[in-house]
RNA sequence: GGGCCCGUAGCUCAGGUGGAUAGAGCAUCAGCCUUCUAAGCUGAGGGUCGCUGGUUCGAGUCCAGCCGGGCCUACCA
């Protein structure tokens, strides 16, 4: 609704101004530093000053005195050095929020894809794998929540190398066999994921000492591209059980999917076979005839070598299967997978996973008109590298369309990891913080995560509500662990680099998930309480006329809080504008503040004036409804009682 | 060497398109539970926005150069 009055409000003075000065300015709507200066400010007096030679404030009280009404526009006034500030109606705005006016979804149109994920499915998911997820996540529901048609999708890396470390791991330092692994996998007293986890890095480290071994890497490499044999087999297994796996962590955190591209469904069905052809035939690439990267097909221009596609042996690199999975993405390559159902989420949402062999119908994927690739900062140099393949097929449209949705990196500070019992170097314990490393086992698993989190909010529940079954304790304690989580995961910047700390993602207090889920579940209490006590939510609408809301609404303090809940929309259109989900998460804990606030200084069940009640009880509702609806989209769930 | 990111309160971080007196949480200190849940609320202290120049009416924000720190620059992904 707020959002909507800054738009009339900037079309008006650009009408204005051009009409006037016979200049065409983009007019910014700014927040006044002090609320008394009024709801909106325009600095447009300052640019037009320069063009017209004039000083700031009259030109200022000139647009001030000629501008007209404004809808929803109570009075325009000029103020400081040439601002025109804008005091909105009051009991205008709060009628047409009575009346449930709200934004215009924008026309779903195009489909965008959201790549999000993408973790090697080679061992348990850690904190890193739960930024990239949480950060995909949020911004998917974002877009929906402005109405855009959004695909989600998680790629899956099954035929690579980490997936050929862990079966060498298997196959030759544990000499298990096929049959071992199965037996692994069916016993419940294992953990698989976990299992791999340190298989995984035991099979690096003796890499280090054993450069020999290293044949082994790429003998189990090539069974798994032949997809024939023993390993070949092996290598499914295990990746087909991580994936399952890392599908129930992430769905802990609510983080589902639309369908899970595979990349031994690119190998089978030929992909990059197609890819290759198409950028040989345009020359985006070349076979090296000398220097260090004699033959193999390289891409010039993005660094002094350029970047080997095709090696020597005639094996592609992982970029080169990713440009051609981003041709893909736009419908570009010509080709497209089969799919199966892989599995059924709660609200019968089906998520599909590629395979070789043609399937009964299923619904078309891929073919987006924008794609983003949420992928980590450190990974840029590769998605340049994508971006130029597409560029070099003479798509520049697509590469334009080509987002790399980078975030920085989740760390760990030397004194998380004493508490892990990870041993460091000397130099390491000297750093401000340390990469986590799947190679070298070093991290924190998402689950162990999310299990001291769930176990830290039960022993709260049960302190508070000893009354509750352990099997409804048991669950509110998860949605607070998984809204401290998110929070946890959002709150920063994605340009800012998280050095892990156990005490701050544990902390249920200040600026956290439980923090917005208890003034959401304190706003529902009251209009429970009311039932509770014999009386109905009032009909608002019947028993608020605008006369009612303006009276109400000379209260600055309510005019304020009001002010803040109804800026969801502006606050969630300039996040999807900024690409950055920390914006709404900002915006979420300043609306529970808010909201805290209010409860705080009034009684609402117990306020005696009939007008004030009604209005007090519309507030709450009001507020529940935009609290709600923005930790929705954070994927914060909202627990019954706290 | 080249590219990207970071540097703001004791700590962790926000600070759209330059704008009015630089903010929040944590921590510290002082208050508030016979009342709709104290996972909360109120108040206090705490700042050379890394440094130096420049652009202009105006710079935490833009430009240049330095100083710290991180990441990338593989025939790994």
């Amino acid at each position: 609704m707020f959002h909507s009055i800054e738009q009339h409000v900037s079309s008006a003075f650009r009408a204005h101004i051009l009409a006037r000065y016979g200049l065409d300015l983009a007019v910014a709507v700014e927040q006044p530093r002090q609320s008394d200066f009024g709801e909106m400010a325009v600095p447009a007096a300052f640019q037009l000053a320069k063009q017209l030679r004039q000083a700031p404030r009259k030109i200022a009280a000139e647009l001030a005195a000629e501008i007209g009404p404004i809808e929803g526009v109570a009075a325009v006034e000029v103020a400081g050095n040439g601002y025109v500030n804008i005091r909105l109606d009051r009991g205008a705005l709060g009628a047409a929020l009575l009346r449930g006016e709200s934004e215009e979804a924008a026309p779903a149109g195009e489909k965008v894809i959201v790549e999000h994920t993408n973790i090697n499915p080679n061992k348990a998911a850690h904190i890193g794998h739960l930024r990239n997820a949480t950060l995909g996540d949020t911004f998917v529901r974002m877009l929906r929540a402005r109405g855009q048609r959004v695909e989600v999708q998680n790629y899956i890396d099954n035929t690579g190398v980490q997936v050929a470390d862990v079966v060498v791991g298997f196959h030759y330092l544990e000499n298990k066999t096929l049959e071992d692994v199965k037996a692994l996998l069916a016993d419940s007293s294992v953990r698989f994921d976990y299992y791999c986890w340190d298989l995984y890095a035991r099979t690096s480290s003796y890499y280090k000492d054993h450069a020999e071994a290293l044949e082994w890497r790429s003998a189990t490499l090539h069974a798994i591209e032949a997809g024939a044999g023993e390993l070949a087999e092996m290598a499914h297994l295990v990746a087909d059980a991580i994936v399952e796996a890392h599908l129930a962590t992430m769905l802990r955190l609510g983080v589902e999917y639309d369908v899970l591209p595979r990349e031994s469904e690119i190998l089978r069905l030929r992909f990059w076979a197609s890819a290759f052809e198409l950028l040989k035939e345009h020359r985006a690439i070349y076979r090296e005839t000398e220097g260090k990267n004699a033959g193999c097909w390289v891409m010039p221009g993005l660094s002094e070598e350029g970047k080997v596609i095709v090696r020597s042996d005639g094996t592609v690199t992982y970029v080169g299967k990713d440009i051609a999975y981003q041709l893909w993405k736009f419908g570009l390559l010509g080709k497209d997978f089969y799919y199966r159902p892989l599995q059924t989420y709660a609200d019968g949402r089906v998520l599909w996973v590629t395979t070789g062999e043609p399937t009964e119908t299923a619904p078309q994927f891929g073919h987006g008109s924008r794609v983003y690739n949420v992928i980590d900062a450190r990974q840029s140099y590769l998605q340049d590298v994508v971006v130029a393949g597409l560029r070099g097929l003479g798509y520049t449209a697509q590469a334009n369309q080509s987002v790399h949705f980078s975030y920085e990196m989740v760390a760990l500070t030397p004194g998380c990891c004493a508490e892990l019992g990870i041993p460091l170097s000397e130099e390491d314990r000297a750093r401000p913080y340390v990469e986590v490393s799947g190679r070298k086992g070093l991290g924190v698993k998402a689950d162990d995560l999310m299990d001291t989190l769930i176990a830290k909010a039960l022993e709260e529940v049960a302190s508070r509500h000893a009354e509750a079954s352990a099997e409804e304790q048991k669950r509110v304690a998860g949605q607070i662990a998984i809204g401290a989580l998110r929070y946890f995961l959002l709150k920063f910047t994605r340009t800012s680099v998280i050095a892990f700390d156990f005490q701050e993602a544990l902390s249920f207090e200040g600026e956290t998930g439980p923090y917005l889920q208890y003034a959401a579940v304190r706003a529902r209490n009251i209009l429970r309480k009311l039932e509770e006590r014999g009386e109905r939510l009032p009909d608002f609408a019947a028993e608020l006329s605008r006369q009612a809301m303006a009276r109400q609404l000379q209260s600055e303090d309510f005019w304020h809080l009001l002010l803040a809940a109804s800026k969801a929309d502006s606050a969630i259109e300039e996040a999807v504008t900024a690409g950055e989900p920390a914006h709404v998460a900002k915006y979420a804990f300043q609306l529970a503040q808010a909201f805290n606030n209010f409860y705080h200084q009034y009684p609402i069940i117990h306020e005696e004036n009939r007008e004030k009640k009604v209005f007090l009880l519309w507030m709450t509702d009001f507020f529940r409804r935009q609290l709600e609806r923005t930790a929705g989209i954070l994927g914060i769930p909202i627990p019954e009682y706290m």
